[in-house]
DNA sequence: AAAGGATGTCTAGCGTTGCTAGAATGCCGG
DNA sequence: CCGGCATTCTAGCAACGCTAGACATCCTTT
């Protein structure tokens, strides 16, 4: 309990995000197939066990980038929805935000929703950052509807869709602009 | 051009396929994760080498896999259009089909959307069951309607997502049913 | 204040991966 | 029958995730 042991805790969570920041810098300049162990610890300045001190393995590391990036989903989505003030713009607002994220930090993008990680959706012990995102979409529709989360799991399916689809190159990344309109005019027309 | 190395030439052709399918038994019984160029090799009874001699390398093999992959779901989505007659409910019929292969097949799903394959999609060089595959989607709309590949896109793009999402435990795969059922309306009530 | 114990970090290495070079084997044409 | 070509195998490389055990370093206790 001494002063130095807590100095040496600060350390110890300073080198945690550490790890975290240089595994996703790593994979958003150079791809996540380039993030391995060695060239992580390298990057940190430490040697590779002291990874698994910190983290049950790889996946757990991407994981914590994985989380990083709800939170900034979630922000972003938010200020697009507040952004637009009234619930019919603010669908078109969020989803818009969200192809947005998705196409500009590729990386944390696979890191959420491709890579194997250890987060657990939809669940009772799901982390905060998830459930803020997604409710961000529920948020879109009207407060008396009692489909809104079905609603908003079918909205960020198709997003989710076209954002994967087109990066791989599956559907032409051109016509995002065109299929984004179609999709909220669907959606939103609703009773 | 001797009878003897036509007999080789087939028997060339013969083991080809022969690894392209135990390819696919290994992932659909034990998942991709399990299928290392050893273990394959061991099951086709040849050496590792012999692999790369049909193929690439491994993408190679599982864009083999992929593509096999997408000339049955072509006639899945076709059989399941054809069965239902009518362009209103053969969107739903199709979209149900699609996601039940999704669920049925998981390896081979997997195979032809999320790992890397050396498949060109929405170009020139696109092979022809990828093509037929999306058609499906895009003949469930009138023909005179001249976004009809754009709604196809989307409505691809959804039940992508749906099937992804709802196979890593992203959305509850309970719901996946209503979620059909909320899709087909807002898409098919268009002008 | 020195010994003992716990904590932390490193070097070295294990088993596995995709992939390949070079030896060895077998078949064809002259 | 024999030289040359094609095919297949054995053996191995570099890189991967991960871990055991040696070393060092600091804290506590007598």
């Amino acid at each position: 309990m001494s002063a130095i042991s807590e100095r040496r805790e600060r350390e110890r969570a300073h080198r945690h995000q550490l790890i975290i920041t240089a595994a996703r810098e790593l994979a958003e300049t150079e791809g996540w197939e380039a993030v391995t162990t060695r060239r992580l610890a390298e990057r940190v300045e430490y040697s590779q066990p002291v990874l698994y001190s910190h983290f049950n393995g790889k996946d757990a590391i991407v994981s914590a980038v994985a989380l990083a990036g709800f939170s900034e989903l979630a922000t972003q989505l938010r200020r697009a929805r507040q952004a637009a003030g009234e619930p019919g713009p603010a669908l078109r607002a969020v989803c818009r935000a969200y192809l947005r994220f998705a196409t500009e930090r590729p990386a944390l993008y696979q890191a959420m929703f491709i890579l194997p990680t250890d987060l657990t959706f939809a669940s009772a012990e799901t982390p905060p950052p998830l459930r803020a995102a997604f409710d961000e979409f529920v948020s879109c529709f009207h407060p008396d509807n009692d489909q809104r989360e079905l609603f908003a799991e079918v909205t960020w399916s198709a997003l989710h869709g076209m954002a994967v689809l087109s990066d791989s190159g599956r559907i032409p990344p051109d016509g995002q602009e065109q299929r984004l309109d179609f999709l909220v005019a669907q959606i939103a027309d609703t009773p």
